[in-house]
DNA sequence: ATACTATGTGTATAGTTAACACTAAGCAAT
DNA sequence: ATTGCTTAGTGTTAACTATACACATAGTAT
């Protein structure tokens, strides 16, 4: 996806050539970001679009994503599952690119440092609310990713991904409530969550001027999907 | 994916190429069916591998799985989704290429003339019980296109794709027992439908030797997805 | 001791799902 | 016209799940 404002390659090669694009989310400041970089060259120029990039011969599309992540935040071993497809002839105006997208979730996003500074565009979190148009057919992408993280969250364990190791309930359901963009019970939520099993106590809260609440861990961040059918 | 027994091409590009693969089901003779091709060339010659072709430069990725289905079966127009993205480096021995799948559905099987004596591969249905290992990743495919349509067959009309126009509750039923590979409970089934909402009376059988039934038809084949959540 | 703040807990109601067996309608044979 | 055959069509109950709702508790700070 990185371009240098070159003329458009349809005509070089037969077939096309595929990236990958990357949506990562991480709650900051009780709110859902995304990651996002400033495109450096035309047409998209300025523009903000996702972070991704083309994938080698040598690597698979799950490794792509990978290294694409490692490169742009430092980090590896997070929560990441491909989404979709994107193949419209003209999604890059200037290159026939097919975009494969991927999810990425982030728990702890203080250990991160976003490199900015390399032969990569400048990267930064953005609130989901606060994100106009994206370079691209970007936006469609983000969009997707959200519906996919919303429904996940209520028939997976994904949660566990954007939480601490170690989280109290109301934490929990914060988040629950931060994707989902609407209040929820709290003894109803506390009544779910329980029954599914998946998370055990793990001591309790200090340092707080209010009652402690005790904090919790999933038993394992393995992703689990709830049997619904 | 038709492949000439060519030596391998991972050095002759920087980057990736990218195929569509199709797992096209129907019901045939109460069995679901999914299309195969025999493959003509090494490293798979004589194997079994879903149907399935390079995307052109020009044509979108939605547009690349109509054209193989119209070349490959010779109709257009019948219900078509993207499932995921098979990216694995070695998936194809031979070549380094990325494959899209698609699932696609198709009700009256009896209009299609499969066209085995063309440029293409020989081309089959085959029952899905009785496919054994496919070339490439395809029973990996396979296995993703049966459980998507299954869990689809919850929570849409997408049914509608496998029926004729006009069908009774029984047939209708049938055809979710054969997917959902177990028995259903007649009045449950017809409850259920019925609160959908999403079909209307169409006359009545004709010209059987029992009790005829009602017929209906989906008020519309647009794809509903029942609301959970 | 009191005020403050976020934690933690139970019950009743409505809605949904699952289990279950007999009558009805048409045709064919006598 | 009666009988037999075959598939269509129909309701009720019990178990479970989801929702709505309010107050006591445990710790900190003053």
């Amino acid at each position: 996806m990185k371009k240098k404002g070159r003329k458009p390659e349809f005509k070089k090669y037969k077939y096309s050539a595929a990236a990958v694009d990357l949506v990562v989310f991480a709650i900051i400041d009780g709110e859902l970001n995304a990651l996002l970089t400033k495109m450096k060259y035309k047409p998209f120029e300025g523009k903000l679009a996702l972070p991704g990039g083309r994938i080698r011969v040598y690597e698979s599309v799950d490794d792509c994503a990978k290294r694409e992540i490692k490169e742009k935040i430092g980090i590896e071993n997070i929560y990441m599952e491909q989404l979709y497809s994107f193949g419209d002839v003209k999604r890059d105006p200037s290159v026939r690119i097919i975009s494969i997208s991927y999810l990425a979730l982030i728990g702890n996003v203080n250990n991160i440092k976003l490199k900015t500074t390399e032969k990569y565009e400048k990267i930064y979190w953005m609130p989901i609310n606060k994100i106009s148009k994206l370079a691209y057919d970007h936006s469609e992408i983000l969009k997707y990713a959200l519906s996919r993280l919303k429904s996940k969250l209520i028939y997976t364990n994904i949660v566990c991904n954007l939480l601490p190791q170690k989280f109290s309930l109301s934490e929990m359901q914060r988040v629950h409530e931060i994707i989902l963009n609407r209040k929820l019970d709290k003894r109803n939520f506390r009544k779910k969550v329980f029954a599914l099993d998946l998370i055990k106590e793990a001591g309790r809260e200090e340092g707080v001027s209010h009652r402690p609440s005790k904090l919790y861990s999933f038993k394992t961040k393995k992703l689990m999907i709830i049997e619904m059918f």
